[in-house]
DNA sequence: CGTGTAAGGAATTCTGACACG
DNA sequence: CGTGTAAGGAATTCTGACACG
């Protein structure tokens, strides 16, 4: 199943409600980051937000910056550098798994 | 924090809608089976339902034994076999962080 | 810039009950 | 036994806007 392959950490099924709970921050805080490309929740059919804990872990180092009076910008900037080694490793796989199924597709099936 | 050291998947933070979603059965049918207690979600101050992934792992298997024509009873029965030895293991751990707990008061602080 | 708040509407969730079987 | 459904109420979430600064 695609549900066991994927690492809970990274499904979003999490509502704002409960990521104000875990992270402190207020409803407009969070929605407030999402606008400033901070975190980027789901949306379901309707158009509420879905969190992963990712994002939650997320909000906690945003809450913290914040505090010390680092502005949504910078923070941004410090982000994109952090994500960039994740989005390698996951062109990596990418990769690996477009060649696995050529190679099925070719050799076996 | 308390945060990190639990594991995500018995978090209990995902609300019935998505619970529905991941599992593809009714809400009726998600209250029913807590009713029978095959499921044992958490409860927010004003009632409402929060799910963990386990919860909704333990969903997928009530399912597939439910469409194999077993009743909740049945199927309760054979979770609680299933849930024991977890249920050692815990009790193993918390009788090691009292000692812990314990050893740290009166030799260490 | 970052956050609070009131506003109105839409969608969610809850419980207890009746239905069928 | 297991599930559907209509009912009424309460709580959630959404957006766009005004406020302050």
């Amino acid at each position: 199943m695609s549900f066991e392959s994927m690492p809970y950490k990274d499904k979003k099924v999490i509502s704002i409600g409960i990521v104000r709970e875990l992270t402190g921050l207020s409803l407009r805080q969070i929605r407030y980051y999402e606008e400033r490309k901070l975190i980027f929740p789901d949306r379901n059919e309707k158009g509420t937000r879905r969190f992963s804990f990712s994002d939650i872990e997320k909000l906690i180092e945003i809450a913290n910056k914040r505090e010390e009076g680092v502005q949504t910008q910078e923070i941004r900037k410090e982000m994109k550098k952090e994500t960039k080694p994740i989005e390698k490793k996951m062109l990596k796989e990418m990769l690996r798994g477009q060649f696995n199924a050529h190679f099925k597709n070719n050799k076996l099936m």
